[in-house]
DNA sequence: CGTTTCTTCATCTATTGTGAAGAAATGCCG
DNA sequence: CGGCATTTCTTCACAATAGATGAAGAAACG
């Protein structure tokens, strides 16, 4: 019994977050930029699509198509915003995440 | 490129806090049934055995085999910690997550 | 056309999910 | 005392979901 609506995998929680840092200009390039340099390491495109599809089918996001912009390769892109949903569930894994680590024992200090 | 020590699946950091959090007392079984509580919602055993493995082969967790008890069924169990790496893993995640939702927008108020 | 920007697709590995089978101990009862 | 059901815990085999990667496809401009 897969995909509980309100949990999420955590490429899919940070790239929550991602859409909302963006607003609107969360759309897959851009969001797949920002991915790379949160985790420090090359993201490639197709995990951001594929991630994006995931959470729009679970209704956690919804996404729009924009119309092209006169630029050099100026295609059209397709936006991406958080639904209430989806919202919701990034709220619910911080109130799970908060409580948790509340009494998280802090890092021992390194011998230099 | 998978397999970054110090990024952690959601199911993974749930399971180091439970390590953390049950102490002396952590071992399959319970882990199982505090996961569970956690999430509400059932929580295979194996699925927890599979994760402990992972963790201790990238060295976030070491385990040892304690003695057989007194007790019905009181079968020798296999005991974890969290290693210096990951409790240094969990602090980085939280690190990481404190940042990015200090911004997050409050949910809308469901109408009545 | 060639180039640029963005998206879709096919494929692969890793993580998570599930339940049954296997080990190791105790307790009951002949 | 000896065997067998029972309890607790772990290992295993397999299925499904999530994540990673790079190449191919679409649509715009110069």
């Amino acid at each position: 019994m897969p995909s509980d609506p309100t949990s999420l995998g955590d490429f899919e929680l940070l790239l929550l977050l991602t859409v909302l840092r963006l607003g609107d200009q969360a759309y897959g390039v851009p969001l797949c930029r920002e991915l790379s340099a949160i985790r420090r390491r090359g993201v490639a495109v197709g995990s951001v699509y594929a991630a994006l599809d995931r959470l729009q089918q679970k209704g956690l996001v919804s996404s729009t198509l924009g119309e092209s912009t006169p630029e050099r390769g100026g295609r059209a892109k397709r936006f991406f915003r958080l639904t209430q949903a989806g919202l919701r569930s990034v709220h619910h894994t911080r109130r799970l995440l908060d409580t948790l680590w509340t009494a998280l024992p802090p890092l021992a200090e390194e011998p230099a």
